[in-house]
DNA sequence: TCCTTAGTTCAAAATATATTGAACTATTGA
DNA sequence: TCAATAGTTCAATATATTTTGAACTAAGGA
């Protein structure tokens, strides 16, 4: 009844920086970040993309251990793994987040880029 | 008789982060970061690919901002952008190369990853 | 001038990643 | 029990990235 997610140990930095090259995912955590502690539901990111592409997106998040996906119902409930990433990669986190939260929203969307 | 750069404003996250998601490139940066203060032309770097292979990635890593490829007679002189990279995207490159440069030698080259 | 060296470019092939819709599962509320 | 809701999975397609080798350019040195 629980999701895979990497330990500490089997979270690559390659990976890591290759999943969060990508706007979608990266718009993901910059709203995940901006709402630590609200617990969010898949639902919550429907304005960034359809409801199957998230559920691709959200899931490279999860096996990349950037995000831990909890079962509850029919829901999950999604956060950043904000302390299992600052020790493992100390300050990356923190510094792509501000650089996120620094782009206008449209930026942060936008696709074309 | 010079290569084409990116300025400040036109660097992404999104881009910086997905090129330098890859075992080679990270390498690369890697061994740029050792090696600081020391010209670098692309024959160093034969350890991690063919000739033709780097000459991709590291148009790869100058078209994302990341180095700066300075052309002097038949070689190129390579060099990590770091001011440019700390003042767009502040303690980013310092966390990836920290990062980096804890892994293991044969974990940066892994492609199996 | 001719040869060598350093690196690039091109096009093809291989591989990986992203997107879609239809069909599905599981939980929950009426 | 039935229908609705939340999300997943699958297979197909579309798209992008990587890798390769052969042919190329441009600069130096003999």
């Amino acid at each position: 009844m629980s999701l895979p997610h990497p330990n500490l140990d089997q979270i690559s930095l390659a990976n890591v920086l290759s999943v969060l090259g990508d706007q979608t995912r990266l718009a993901v955590v910059g709203y995940l970040a901006r709402n630590e502690g609200v617990a969010m539901s898949c639902g919550q990111f429907s304005e960034f993309g359809s409801k199957t592409n998230l559920s691709y997106h959200l899931a490279k998040l999860r096996e990349a251990g950037i995000t831990r996906t909890e079962v509850s119902g029919t829901s999950r409930l999604i956060s950043l793994r904000r302390d299992d990433l600052d020790s493992r990669f100390p300050g990356l986190l923190d510094s792509i987040i501000t650089a996120a939260q620094d782009l206008p929203a449209l930026e942060r969307l936008r696709d074309d880029a």
